[in-house]
DNA sequence: TGCACTTGCTTAAACGATTAAGCTTGGCGC
DNA sequence: GCGCCAAGCTTAATCGTTTAAGCAAGTGCA
């Protein structure tokens, strides 16, 4: 009734060379003992055959499903594509598959689709936080990826470092009055990037907040960000938290008639795929995904082979904190003389 | 040595209430004679004990594995996110898990992904090529989301009939000369949507294509587009064949001085993330991903059950085009009067 | 009463891999 | 020559589920 899987199993190869299941899984695996002239004869049958292990059958004896899952609570993250690509690549080359569950956004069904991953008989799950949520219903090795800041955070980049590198370039660049442009002020990710551009302002220089979510509470949703009227008060760079919302920023600008980056400078965070196409081009600070992804797995994986010391299930790494690269590009240049004067005289 | 899987299974709940696990199974799959207070008894038991079945074990034995695999060889495309949680969402509604895979781009690694995926024992795979790509390598049912005009497609948006939509927008606006911004001219998804503007252009009505891949060729990556130039030229509407286009022919424009849509209009394709966040926001065409999942992954699990009929990997579909929605944003507007009379001069 | 048939359960055999334990054989030391 | 040990293999149990087959008891009918 069931299509049988087409492929040959270990005992096909052991009666057609006339020896015994377990000999041939030794051989492959390489873990009892067979001679040498034996091993390397099942396996030229075993690659002649196009012999593939079940994952299934390995699974049931071992315990071990080799998979696991990835949690996005904000799959529509434009972010996404970059994890999953950093989360999968890492996951295959250790031998790992990666399920995906998504939740919508919606906080409820978060635990849902961690549910759905954990009858799936995942082995561990990377998760990927918004807020600040708990993860404790799984019951498998979690690690989590979000911010330093964050309780019980394995691994994250370096927002913090990432918002210095932003504030000394521009800095650097002359800029006096910063506008930080924030999405959301309960993400501890956009917390830690605002608090890194503050904390690397010099002497001289000064920064507002404008949290956009806020905004758009009043105003409505998609509603002007009002930047003409923080460059007359004499801002000269907007250093948005995310590139979205530097782009944002920029297109406002550019339809105000306020020049990029003649007038004033923009700046982003994440290195986005339209980052580098707009016009101008972005300037940004990337966060090393694959670096973050490897630990991250590789957090996992150790935990999983260890399995004795059940200590909880979220995983630490060595390594909590992956820097941030700068990208300079073309949306940040020198700050407009006309504005540094001013500046120059409100000392 | 192995953590044993901590849950409750068959045999612990048989013993526990003094029945057989054949007689668990069935009470629980509601498929042999069972009694109906047994099963009744049966099934509160279990649920008190957070039973939740081994996917190995019944995967080994029945032959499924209860994953659905997801392959795009280009998975730092934007559309990735939408694609995800749509299929993702499908398949879990089927009770199917997803497994994805990534060849970035590597059309040698695509092949590789999928092996991969047959290696995990998925059931059935959804492939979204970017070129033309032969799925042949698959030993499992194979949907295809890419367009109509590709042979061996199951479903995919009606593209075509997506480019009608935004010729019959930009011919009520009174636009006469039109540039069609694509990125590859042998992708066919992107020939498709060009095809369906031109066949929808009003008597009158003109449109050049512009490849942005092919002018990067020789004027190297990153180059302006010179929109500006066909805006001299008598161009008043500028079509791209994707949101990332269209942002950045937005972008150059606006940098030029030239006012959108107040001078020109611009629409793109797939509304993604920026598309209602940039000023102007974007008008553009919109896919149903979740109605394409849905047939995709219920085209697969139908063919799946069957498991009799083994007429080919690649499996059809009843309705192979879905329509495709016009969102109408600022981006575009009336065609500018001046443009407009040196239009009607050339008639 | 005897036969067929249904109901409600159990027994047991798979699925494919891993792995502890057992069994030969041969070599080596004393 | 005897015992011991290692090498090289096999035997058999096990993971948890599904499902065909079997069996006892009850029901309906002639």
């Amino acid at each position: 009734m069931v299509s049988q899987r087409p492929g040959p199993n270990l005992s096909r190869i052991a009666t057609s060379l006339g020896v015994s299941v377990a000999t041939v899984s030794n051989a492959l695996s390489g873990k009892g003992r067979v001679s040498d002239a034996l091993i390397e004869k099942i396996r030229a049958h075993a690659a002649e055959l196009g012999y593939v292990p079940s994952q299934a059958g390995r699974a049931l004896r071992t315990g071990r499903s080799g998979v696991l899952g990835l949690v996005l609570p904000d799959i529509a993250n434009p972010l996404f594509p970059k994890i999953a690509q950093a989360i999968e690549s890492a996951a295959s080359a250790a031998g790992y598959g990666v399920l995906i569950a998504d939740s919508r956004g919606d906080i409820t069904a978060q635990t849902e689709a961690i549910n759905r991953l954990v009858e799936r008989g995942v082995d561990g799950m990377v998760v990927v936080p918004r807020r600040a949520t708990r993860i404790s219903a799984a019951s498998c090795p979690v690690a989590v990826i979000d911010t330093a800041s964050t309780p019980g955070n394995t691994v994250a980049a370096d927002h913090w470092q990432g918002g210095r590198e932003i504030a000394a370039h521009l800095a650097d660049l002359g800029h006096r009055r910063i506008l930080i442009i924030g999405n959301n002020h309960e993400s501890n990710v956009q917390n830690d990037r605002a608090g890194g551009i503050r904390s690397g302002l010099q002497p001289g220089m000064q920064s507002e907040t404008l949290w956009i979510e806020r905004l758009e509470n009043e105003a409505g949703a998609g509603c002007r960000l009002g930047l003409a009227e923080k460059v007359r008060r004499g801002f000269t760079a907007f250093a948005a938290l995310s590139d979205l919302q530097a782009l944002r920023a920029l297109t406002e600008l550019q339809q105000e008639g306020i020049s990029v980056p003649g007038d004033v400078s923009v700046t982003g965070f994440d290195d986005l795929i339209w980052s580098s196409v707009v016009t101008p081009s972005l300037t940004t600070v990337r966060m090393d995904m694959d670096t973050i992804a490897e630990i991250a797995v590789s957090a996992l994986t150790d935990r999983i082979s260890e399995s004795g010391t059940r200590e909880g299930v979220l995983v630490t790494a060595e390594t909590e904190r992956v820097p941030m690269q700068l990208i300079i590009r073309q949306s940040s240049g020198p700050a407009n003389p006309a504005q540094k004067t001013s500046e120059m005289e409100n000392r």
